[in-house]
DNA sequence: ACTAAATCCGACTATTTTTGTCAAGTATAA
DNA sequence: TTATACTTGACAAAAATAGTCGGATTTAGT
């Protein structure tokens, strides 16, 4: 099945969402929040690396350390998060390395391009706030279905 | 990295849009699939197998043989080929076996539902015809990228 | 009837990516 | 000083993807 985002991009945003919501900018620690959110504790670790490496968030060592955003949650885009997880959005690897089986790109290249960039966008322009809150709705429409008149 | 298209999408679809230029509907063999677009032979063959038992191309066996669609390019989308061949499009396994590693579904779900949906609209609007064509540009607008006023 | 071109089909292997696991270390609050 | 919690790199298991093979069947052309 394709056009999958994987555990270690749903598990980051799931982690990072829950340390959005806590109160006062209160670290939160990796058990907590494998705990909570069911995520293998030191596969959590990793993502939590990489997302401090990322700069998105920070980390306090010692008792009642753990994790804490960098910015604010309105700050911080759902595509930053995935990006910083699993690398840059590319459908294809003609979109990115240029490999296709074929020496040079071929027609269907900017269909892939063109795809590519309505899913990038869409992720561009939610907030971890907006994700969190819900609001992502008003701006995320429901796709229009366009009837075929047979 | 995410939200890819495998080569297996991605021969698929270029191995029908070859079958689909051809002119009087002459059937279209693996051999001359495989040579014009790069593709290993016998990957190929899978990838048209399961194209045939979903109904989309028919074969003609025998020399002079190969594979012609079975409905016209306007009647076939983009997203029904590349369901033959990787299976529904479901961007994350709790949207399809609700599997998320926790027992019920987050508050992210309707989220990754929406986004989901999204992407299934582009795919269906598009037809094999509009695809091989170009027309396909007209339907799928470029994202319009909302500047943040900071 | 024979031959060569072509699909059919299942099983198998190889490679890569994903999904974890582990162990030894460092920092720090209490 | 101790227990809590992050740090880091290496490793391992599992799953998905990509590719291969061998033998069978069908059929146009001669
Ligand atoms: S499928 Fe990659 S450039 Fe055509
Ligand atoms: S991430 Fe799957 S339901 Fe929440």
């Amino acid at each position: 099945m394709s056009l999958r985002i994987s555990t270690k991009g749903r598990y980051g945003i799931r982690a990072v969402s829950r340390i959005a919501v806590e109160r006062e900018s209160l670290p939160v620690s990796l058990h907590t929040i494998s705990r909570e959110e069911h995520i293998p504790l030191h596969y959590l670790e990793q993502l939590l690396l990489r997302l401090r490496r990322k700069g998105l968030v920070s980390s306090i060592r010692g008792p009642k350390g753990g994790y804490v955003l960098n910015r604010r949650p309105d700050r911080i885009s759902v595509a930053e998060i995935l990006e910083a997880l699993e690398g840059k959005l590319s459908m294809t690897d003609c979109l990115s390395r240029g490999e296709c089986s074929l020496d040079k790109k071929c027609i269907l290249n900017p269909f892939w391009a063109r795809l590519n960039d309505r899913i990038q966008s869409d992720l561009d322009n939610i907030t971890l706030e907006e994700l969190v809150s819900g609001a992502w709705e008003r701006k995320l429409k429901p796709a229009v279905h366009i009837k075929d008149p047979a």
